[in-house]
DNA sequence: ATCAAAGTTTGACAGTGATCGTACTTCCTG
DNA sequence: CAGGAAGTACGATCACTGTCAAACTTTGAT
């Protein structure tokens, strides 16, 4: 391969393989809510995208800070496209390893968000 | 109804319901260890266990603490017998409102235990 | 060559929550 | 009724984590 990809240029840390990863370490990725808006966001999107397509109420630098986490914690994967980083959901790995979990989650992240609509 | 029954006497604050109950708050109270040791204690033992029964590492006070979390995030029911305070599972309620939830995170309880008894 | 866009890194700060010991309450038993 | 068992309540620590601003890096456009 003469060429690295682009994809593949901008040193993200290599991702954690989903098996390592304890129910302990995905609680607390999961327990911030702006983390689970992400997640929750990814969810409903079916496709990847990028750090700053996604809506939070937080400075970029804490931004920054949520994704880390979520990349160590097995939730997403990271690439650059150009300036962007984006960002995929690990649906099926993730769920190979805690099954249902995803699902529960993202079920009362809608629910949830339907109430606050409706309000 | 001449007589409060036994299990009502010990004036414990009253549960919640579950319904009222937000993702936020059980992601809370099952983001400790010590806590998501009790739920799956008592998901495991399928019967209700008094405080006491269940082995924790930490002090007498923080027991107490970590059960009422438990008891305001509508995952457990408590009531007194004699001078035990006994623990039951709400299981079903919670389920109608978290499906899979109880069920994800007790089967990564298991799993990380056995993990941890063959080591 | 610049410039702007998109994120990252670093350091500091503040709020929260787990923990403990001590003192207190209730209930059962002898 | 005295003693013990089972918890609770209260305050005080202490560590952790989410937050931000400021300075920096990399990439794509003009």
């Amino acid at each position: 391969m003469a060429a690295a990809r682009q994809s593949e240029r901008g040193r993200i840390p290599p991702h954690p393989d989903v098996r390592a990863i304890s129910t302990q370490q995905v609680l607390e990725a999961l327990v911030d809510p702006v983390r689970r808006h992400i997640v929750g966001e990814l969810h409903a999107a079916r496709e990847d995208l990028s750090c700053g397509t996604i809506e939070l109420p937080v400075s970029k630098s804490t931004a920054t800070h949520h994704f880390h986490v979520l990349r160590e914690a097995g939730l997403i994967r990271q690439y650059y496209v150009g300036t962007s980083r984006m960002n995929a959901l690990r649906r099926e790995e993730f769920d190979e390893v805690f099954p249902g979990l995803l699902r529960a989650l993202v079920t009362g992240h809608a629910r949830e968000s339907d109430a606050r609509r409706e309000a």
